[in-house]
DNA sequence: CAGAATCCGAAGCGATACTG
DNA sequence: CAGTATCGCTTCGGATTCTG
């Protein structure tokens, strides 16, 4: 059983629409990052729901990961050119939020 | 135990981040609609969760739901000042969608 | 350090039947 | 016509434990 898409606003959000993935991708806005790093910049987030939320947008063409071969192992995300034509919808979404969460 | 919100970007998704509430929202830029013809607009909603989706939209202030005491009932939703003010995102949401949805 | 695996409760969602 | 109630499956997401 295949998502149904019934517009093009619902492919959107079938990408970047659960808890975790906007997050990610926000952060990644000002540059790649190691992932324990980025995996703090994100208070909340369980370890399972970082690696499945990366490993999806990976998946999608969102992001790109990279393996440096060292050890420790360290590993670092980026953002691809898709990923970074999403900035102005994320800055977007930032925006409105802190417009409209005033308590 | 409820939402947490991270920043507001996260405050925005709770508000708009599921399957179905940006594609109510969407319909609704261009003017009010019936309930029923709204519905029609949305293919493959069901029933209930479309009366989900319209009843927590009009909780969070983003749409104002309408009841006509005639017979037979009659019930229209528009978009509040609030939800207009998404207007910008939606569009946004939707033509990204539209670029990169090529197949 | 990065992340895979498992268990389990919570939430999302659809199908169907029913009411005023 | 608009909406409610219920059942049950699926997905989301957290806590914990384990590995190279």
């Amino acid at each position: 059983m295949k998502k149904e898409i019934n517009c093009p606003l619902n492919f959107t959000m079938s990408l970047i629409g659960t808890k975790w993935k906007p997050l990610v991708l926000f952060h990644l806005l000002e540059g790649g990052l190691r992932s324990g790093i980025l995996q703090k910049k994100i208070p909340g987030i369980s370890n399972k729901m970082f690696t499945q939320t990366v490993r999806e947008l990976e998946k999608d063409g969102l992001i790109k990961r990279t393996i440096f071969p060292v050890v420790p192992p360290k590993v670092e995300y980026k953002l691809s050119s898709k990923g970074e034509s999403l900035e102005a919808i994320l800055r977007n979404l930032d925006q409105w939020g802190l417009d409209n969460s005033k308590n």
